[in-house]
DNA sequence: TTGTAAGCGTTATCAA
DNA sequence: TTGATAACGCTTACAA
């Protein structure tokens, strides 16, 4: 049989549709014989309505539209969970659309969002602005998350990177750490440009006179691995790393001990972004608490399709230093707590 | 301004909306002339076809919706990246929708689907089968993943368990353990409950004669840390673990290393699922390809919405032992080779 | 309090 | 090859 529609239901409950409509969406101008009637007549028949119709005639379709890059594990399902979870308190699906980094399949996945979400989350730390502003619909109210900068019209909301880098090297420089290698991410990626920049401050900042080192990386941990050799060859007197993510962190990490390096003692290390690994690696780094990101972002897309005015346009989230086992020097936390 | 719509196009390329769809989706009754001026319409002012609108006239949505249990990290990533791999492949959406472990979500996200996707992705390890079978909207065409029990009428795809436990035990016997200890997860959990039962099929097997040995448990690494403490205290001669999941496993591992057990000399320790932490911390495990049991389920489930009968209803995926260090005794890989 | 009917933005049928 | 027009399943004026 086929699914049972209003029109069944009114039929059954002798009724108009309109009435049906009304006693089921709960309005309060129905009489209640009426109303039970008809709901009777709904469970009878199984009915469920028709969301797409629905939709079509409310033009809102309770959905919001997430495109996101191909991520790599952690940092995924973290982000869509905290998006799923505020979406669901608030009554929203998620229509999901993973990008491939290449290609143009920006623009064919938003404009195939059109009319079946009523607003969308965007992720695209390597599309250009005026690309992605171009793929945009206009019409389509849209949160960017980690652009690569702040489109000013667009509200976003994005990592503090560089101020999670500066509390690294600060740390790193505090447990007596001076020539500190920043093992860099991809040149085309937004956080690892940030990252890097961090560095460089800090750099100059908390260890001044001291010449900065940059080994490139992609965030993979091979690259943290080729890094590691890199410093097995030659020293160079490095007695710090900073890496632009925990994943090339942790390749250099294991690449150093099985060549016998003493970590902490000969080299300190930190990572960015606090991967569940690096807990049990005992990796210091950046935690960045991505559910909360993607909490963040939906609830403020939520409010504004319900009409609240946004008082902060571009929101960054603010990194927290977890100190481990890889920087916990024998005299760090007293070190640490002298300011420095 | 809003939107454009069909009409607005059809107006300016001054011919009617059927041209206009016509046109635009390709049909070859429409001359090339006319085809050309519709373009440029549209074009010229951006429009973009409303999928909802779209979807009702077709009655086909395009989407597939997506109903989790709130799972673990990589679990929740891994199925969802397989799924929305295929999925886009086949020029699919997917509609997520996590129903959170207890209440009664389940049926009202799946209730709420009806009217915008055509097929359902459900996986609900913990949700008695006429539960399920009861809120499944029977019109709606579904894919069961994980289910409790293969519900006859509805196509599924389950992990072999069983095949994965015999395998785990069949190695441990083969490295020489004899006393080996399941850590098991909870009751109510599918997965668990046939990774024991193949433990104890194994064990009658591999091992006849000597006594199963279980240790309760809940998926959780607590639940590992606390069988290393039992048997810190009380050994029982037991020389072999296999834990129901690496979580588990790893929490063992982990503090069985900390009292200055020796892994795998003293005690071997295997896992299920591998989990990209197994890795690192050299864990034998069974593992288990999730996204690739997502792309299947997705696959299966286009295939069915697109007409293709199938063949097989309920399908089983097979995980592999990924013998790593935890179990690597000496002689491990001769004894392997030769069968046992 | 109820019913009739006009939309919402498409596609598809049927004539022309 | 084209254009009117009736669906698709719902909500919501407007009338009664």
């Amino acid at each position: 049989m086929a699914e049972a529609t209003i029109r069944d239901v009114a039929r059954r409950a002798k009724v108009s549709v309109a009435s049906v409509s009304r006693a089921l969406n709960g309005l309060n101008n129905v009489r209640q014989a009426t109303r039970d009637r008809v709901i009777a007549a709904a469970n009878e028949l199984g009915y469920v309505p028709h969301a797409g119709a629905r939709s079509l005639s409310l033009s809102r379709a309770n959905a919001l539209g997430v495109v996101l890059p191909d991520l790599h594990g952690e940092f995924f399902s973290e982000l869509v969970r905290g998006m799923d979870r505020e979406a669901s308190r608030r009554g929203y699906f998620l229509l999901l659309s993973n990008m491939h980094a290449e290609g143009d399949q920006a623009p064919t996945a938003l404009r195939a969002m059109h009319g079946r979400v009523d607003g969308i989350l965007v992720m695209a730390p390597h599309v250009p602005p005026e690309m992605l502003e171009q793929a945009l619909p206009s019409t389509l109210p849209a949160l960017l998350i980690n652009a690569p900068v702040e489109v000013p019209t667009r509200p976003s909301i994005r990592i503090d990177n560089e101020a999670g880098a500066q509390a690294a090297i600060r740390h790193l420089v505090g447990i007596g750490c001076r020539r500190i290698l920043h093992i860099a991410g991809p040149e085309e990626n937004i956080d690892a440009r940030e990252r890097a920049e961090g560095y460089f401050k800090a750099m100059a900042r908390y260890a001044p006179g001291i010449e900065p080192l940059l080994f490139p990386g992609n965030f993979e941990e091979e690259a943290g691995e080729a890094a590691a050799r890199d410093m097995l060859s030659d020293r160079r007197g490095v007695d710090g790393v900073f890496a632009a993510n925990d994943m090339m962190a942790i390749g250099c990490l294991q690449t150093l001990r099985a060549a016998g390096v003493q970590v902490p003692d000969e080299v300190a290390i930190a990572g960015f972004d606090d991967v569940p690994m690096a807990r049990y690696l005992s990796l210091t780094t950046c935690r960045v608490r991505i559910a909360e990101i993607g909490e963040r972002a939906v609830a403020r897309l939520v409010d504004r399709l319900e009409g609240k005015i946004e008082r902060v346009l571009n929101e960054r989230h603010q990194p927290e230093l977890v100190v481990r086992g890889t920087t916990a020097g024998a005299n760090s936390d007293e070190m640490a707590e002298h300011g420095l």
